[in-house]
This record gives structure tokens, sequence and C-alpha cells, in this order.
DNA sequence: TACAAGGAAGAAAACGTTTTCCTCATTTTG
DNA sequence: CAAAATGAGGAAAACGTTTTCTTCCTTGTA
């Protein structure tokens, strides 16, 4: 088992220097033929490539690009990846990938470890504000996905107030009086979530109770299914942090002889590909996985390319109702509050999104 | 934005030589407290970290590995990604890895890439065997997960002979007469697997129909299913290459009126996450995919090492079933085969997986 | 007091490229 | 025919480390 052949021994083997070889395999200049057909001839016939670090060390570019997820179980971070992935590849870069979920604590040293490799990373991972300074102080372009970013650093996301509030509203129009939240209060958009959901039920005069779920997985909906479906006042629908948290809670409430959705209203988020087949289909809201991902990673690439317009801060993508089985018009109880909504009807969901940031809708 | 202090910046700050600093920083040698503390000083105060490419430049050690899979989207190869990920972390190293679906035709340019950034794969990924050897002939360690590799190369993977064996034999032993296989030709553990089948039912004789699957994937579950279920000798149980397909195929079995496991037995294989939570519950056989991939990173990290024994060829998990709701003990038909089985009762799995290989279990 | 031994720290080569000048021969121009 | 312009190809520096080999200086021993 030889070393393998540097751009030395194809220099020696043609009978060229090493700059030659340098220029004529990056196409940086035309040389007499003779000499080109030397030097394609001595590559072939030492099988030789350049190495990529020898390279990377020079340019100061190491053709790859990183994507960090949360948990890579989680179908929603899996499209992220595929679509990352997709556009990393076209553009002829490498990816590389961290999955923080499995290295508690240990978040920021694989994204510094990352970082030092790549040219440039995608970050959709949750994370303390003083690590998110330290990544960036590498200053290595970064771009966020799911979250906004500190000031001045490119992100993108979907609208997770606008998404709850749809839910919301769908909800109470198909006559739902009594609604819960299965929230996840570590992620990032569960704050917005809760605006959306409190601002669209507090117009209506209905009620929400919170549950906690400790963490976004089949399990976690599995486990606190028997103590939502117990408290005195049931829900008449149950809106999940997402649909893995609803594919489990609708295992147990099933075997609990809770029929779906005759006397429960199940609703997730993301539209994994998983929630068309559970049984009854799951009503979800599609966040645009795939889409993130590659959106995110176009960003990153025109971030690296430093062609990304000073305005640009945020990118939204619209989340989209997938309405499914799982949820049920429901006649209204007669305990329903008394007359109209309170308040004039809430403003539309495009409307509602354009706060807080410079937004730009795609 | 400046750029990066280098081992050299620190040097100057703290007084000493680079030489020095290297030492200290991999603490090859000891110092005096002084100069210790100078360096130490310096390096906070510069938030000094060695680059990594010119590390491995020199070392020649890349300090990753990587995975090269087959889909991202499929839970079974995600968990093998997890499982891989959590040893390559316990060791230290970073985790690259390459999704070959979405580039047809390109694998080997990705795997070429991928081989000349880590210090070893591990490979579960299908490929023409020709495409194989150039990956092998760069020269680094490469670990074959799913697949026996060619001669002397380590490899990993469940015996697929005596999973469909056993589902097989579960399926007869249950009362089916009339088996469907939803088989995929191009994936490499179809043919064991049909081996396994036909091996089992031959001996009962009991037919097995086979369709063609063009992908193990949802879609492909579902697109089949009527054109199964549409036979003038309609199955009484169906066995579908893995359990996306399963998950698809009952999808529309359902709508179509088929009452299952009532007028139909399905079953899957890898016991993806999801399949616990379909209804009816898939009955499938666990593939062990997390840690295939664990064992897979395992095999790596010694081959790196070198300490593999030079007996070691292929690893063999064992399959294991998971009966579940999708399949029923179904009354043997009147028009069922008259007697018994033909032959004698077959060997068991355990004797029938030590064929062909230098098997070596764990 | 002289000398060997040991240990602390540095000089310099090496890793495999890219890139910036140079040189020198050839061709063009006046 | 001489001078200038062109262009092919090479020498060498640079990238940021690790590692081997030295050189000193200190300390212990006879």
């Amino acid at each position: 088992m030889r070393k393998n052949p540097t751009i030395r021994d194809v220099a020696a083997k043609a009978g060229v220097s090493i700059a030659t070889v340098s220029k004529f395999i990056n196409g940086a200049q035309r040389f007499t033929p003779n000499v080109e057909r030397n030097i394609q001839a001595a590559i072939d016939e030492l099988g030789y490539q350049s190495n990529p670090l020898a390279r990377s060390m020079i340019t100061g570019k190491t053709g790859s690009v990183g994507v960090a997820i949360l948990d890579i179980c989680n179908p929603h971070f899996t499209n992220i990846v595929k679509g990352a992935n997709r556009v990393a590849l076209e553009q002829g870069y490498n990816l590389l990938f961290v999955d923080t979920e499995e290295s508690q604590g240990r978040e920021d040293e694989l994204l510094d470890a990352l970082s030092r490799r790549v040219d440039g990373m995608v970050v959709s991972t949750r994370m303390p504000e003083d690590q998110l300074h330290r990544i960036l102080a590498y200053g290595k372009p970064v771009v966020f996905s799911g979250r906004p970013g500190p000031r001045g650093v490119p992100s993108i996301g979907i609208d997770a107030y606008a998404a709850a509030y749809m839910i919301a509203e769908m909800l109470v129009k198909q006559g739902h009086r009594n609604i819960a939240y299965l929230g996840f209060a570590p992620a990032r958009p569960d704050k917005e979530r809760m605006r959306g959901l409190t601002d669209c039920l507090d117009a209506y005069d209905i009620p929400l109770t919170r549950h906690e779920v400790r963490g976004p997985t089949m399990a976690e909906g599995e486990r606190v299914c028997s103590s939502v479906l117990l408290r005195k006042s049931k829900p008449d629908a149950v809106i999940c942090y997402n649909d893995m948290v609803a594919i489990g809670f609708m295992g147990v409430a099933k075997s609990l002889g809770v029929s779906i959705p005759g006397d429960l209203s199940v609703v997730g988020i993301d539209n994994i590909p998983f929630s068309r087949y559970t049984s009854p289909a799951l009503t979800t809201v599609d966040t645009q996985s795939e889409r993130l991902g590659e959106e995110g990673m176009r960003l990153l690439f025109r971030h690296i390319a430093g062609d990304l317009p000073a305005d640009v801060e945020h990118m939204t993508l619209e989340p989209r109702l997938v309405i499914r089985e799982s949820t049920q018009l429901r006649v209204t109880l007669p305990t329903a509050p008394e007359g109209k909504p309170r308040r004039a009807k809430p403003t539309s969901a495009a409307a509602l999104a354009s706060r807080q940031l410079t937004y730009r809708r795609i």
C-alpha cells in the first residue's frame, strides 16, 4: 500500500514543473499541446487527484458547507438536510452535518469544530444566546434556519405565529370550544406559537390549556396523553407541538377508546411524510421543511459570495394548512360563549405576519 | 473582520517559539510553569484555535469519518446515521455524510470526494462492483454496512436470508397459503430475501408471487397496491420490501375496503419507529438499524487503528421478528395444499445463517 | 572543580498545494 | 536588423501546522 501520488510525481513524470501542472489542472493557463498531452497522460497513468486539504490551506476555501440540526431522527430535520444537500451538491459542495441532540451540552464544541472545516453553515438547532455569538465570532458565514438570528445575520424560517393562528382559527370555525396545546417550551418557535394561539383564541373568548411535553417525540406524545384526557374538562381539540407528538398522542388516545375525530380533534405541525398515513390521517400545517433547507443553503451561498443585499434579515416561508381526517366540524356546545366574538375579526394572517422584523417573502 | 490568529501570533505574544506552542497544545512536552502560563494566557487572549486543515496536512489524519447512505429520508438509514454519529462523537471524530440517492449516477464522484476528506468511511449504499473497487483503490479504510464487501474488506449487516425465512415461516404457521412479496430487485438484500422466502415456502409447497416496486418508498407501496389486490387469486398475506412500502400499501388497501388483518395480513421489514403507530400496528422484522450504524463505526475505528483480526470478514446482526397487529392467525382454507409439508422441517434460522461467509455473531 | 547527563526551548524541514513574480525564447513591429 | 512585445513555463514563497534534530543551560556526580 504505497502513498498516493502528488502533484510532484505528475510533474516529474510529465517533465514539467509543478507550477505548470497546477495551472493546467485548474485551467488557469493554456500550454503547448505537447505539454498538455504529457501532463494529462501522467495524471491518468498515476491516477492523480489533488489533495483537497492542501488546496484548502492555500485558497482558504474548503469546498464544504455544514448544516447543524437538532435530531436526525425527526423527519422535519431530515427534510431540511435533504433540501440543503440538494443545493450544496448542485453548487459542487460537500455537506457536513452535525446532530446536536446526541451531545448534551457540547453543542458549541461541535459547531465550533464544524465551523473550522467548512466555508459556511446553516444552523437549525436551538442554542443559548452566548454560544450563538461564539459561533458567529469565528467569522464564517452563517445562516440560521428556523429562528431569526441576531441582528445582521440572515435567517430563514416559517411564520410560526401565522401557523398557530391558522390552526386556532380553523378549529374555532369548526366549532371547537375547549382547546389544548401540547407545547415544548425550550423550542424556538414555541413562544411565537403561543402568541398566535392566544391572540386568536382570546378574540373569541375561548380558553386554551397548555400541557408541557419534554421533547418533540412520539414517546412524549404517548406519555402526556392520558393526563390531557383525564382533566375534568376534556378538551375537544388538541394541538400538538409537532406531528411526532401528535402521532404518539393519537396512538394512546385511540387505545383509550377516544374516537378521533369523533370525540376529539387532533392537529399536528410540520406535515412530515408519515402524517398522511396515520389513521385518521393527520390534519397539520406544512412547514415546508425541504424548502427551508434549500432556501437556507441558497441564502448561505449568496452570503459566502458576498452578494447579500443588506436589507435581507429574515426570510419567511408561509405555512400552509393541510386539513385531513383528524379534525372535524363540531356542533357548537350549549356551553359555548354567548353571541359573537368580542373583538373585530382578527387581522388576516398575512397582515399579522409582517411584524417584528424586516420580513421578505419568498 | 480580521484574520484568525495563528500559532505564530500566539508564539509572538507569549514570547516563545511556535514549536513550543505546538508542543504545549498537544501536551507533547512539559515546560517551565512560567512559559506554560504565558502561552495559555496568549491563547485565551487571542481566542486561538488550531487550524485542523494545517494539522491534517502534516499528520495525515483528518479527524473526520464519513458515512454514505442511500436516502436520508428513510428512517432506516437515519437510524444508521444516528448510531454511527454516536460512536464517531465518542471517539472525538466528526461525521461527514453523503446521500447518494439525490445524485443519480454520480455516486462514485461523491464517495471519492468524501474519501479524500476523511480517515475512513462506512458505506451503506448500493453501488456497481467496479465503482466499489475504485473507492477501495484510494486506500482509505472502508467498512460496508448492509452488504458483504469484496474479499478482505470488513462488513456488517443483518442476515437477510434469516429475516425472510422467519417471516415466511411465521406466515405459514399462521395459516397463510397465498403469499405475495413486494420486492425491489436493485436493492442489495433482495436476492437473499427471495432465497429465504422461497426456501421456506417451497418446503411447504406454498406459492409465492412476486411484485416489483420501483423504490423503497411509501409512494411505491401505494402505487402497487391495487394491482396486487386485483389479481384473480388474491393473496392472503403481503410481505413488503420495507416498512415504508408497507405503510403506503396499507393506506390504499384500507381505502379499497380491504380489512387488515381480517382479509389480508401485511408485514414490513426494518421496524422503523413509525411502524408501531400505524393502524393496525405493523408486524415487521427489526433490522437493528441503529446498531448497524454503531457497530459499523466501531468496526471502522478498529480498522483505522489497524487492529482488526484478519478473520473478521462479515459481522452479522440477528434480525428479530416483531409481531404486531397487521398479521393474524388464519383458518386454513379448504383450497389449502393437501397434507403435510413435503420435506422435513427446514433447518433452523440459526443454522441457516452460517453459510457463505465467515460469519461472526455479535 | 570538571564533566557527564538531562531537560527546556528553538531552528528548520516537511506536508501538497496555489500563486506571484521572473526568465527567456519567440514573434511582431518599426 | 534591432528593439519591443508576447507568451510559455519555471522558481520560490506562502498557507499553518507537526516533528525531528540541535543547542544551550542547569543540575548532579566524581
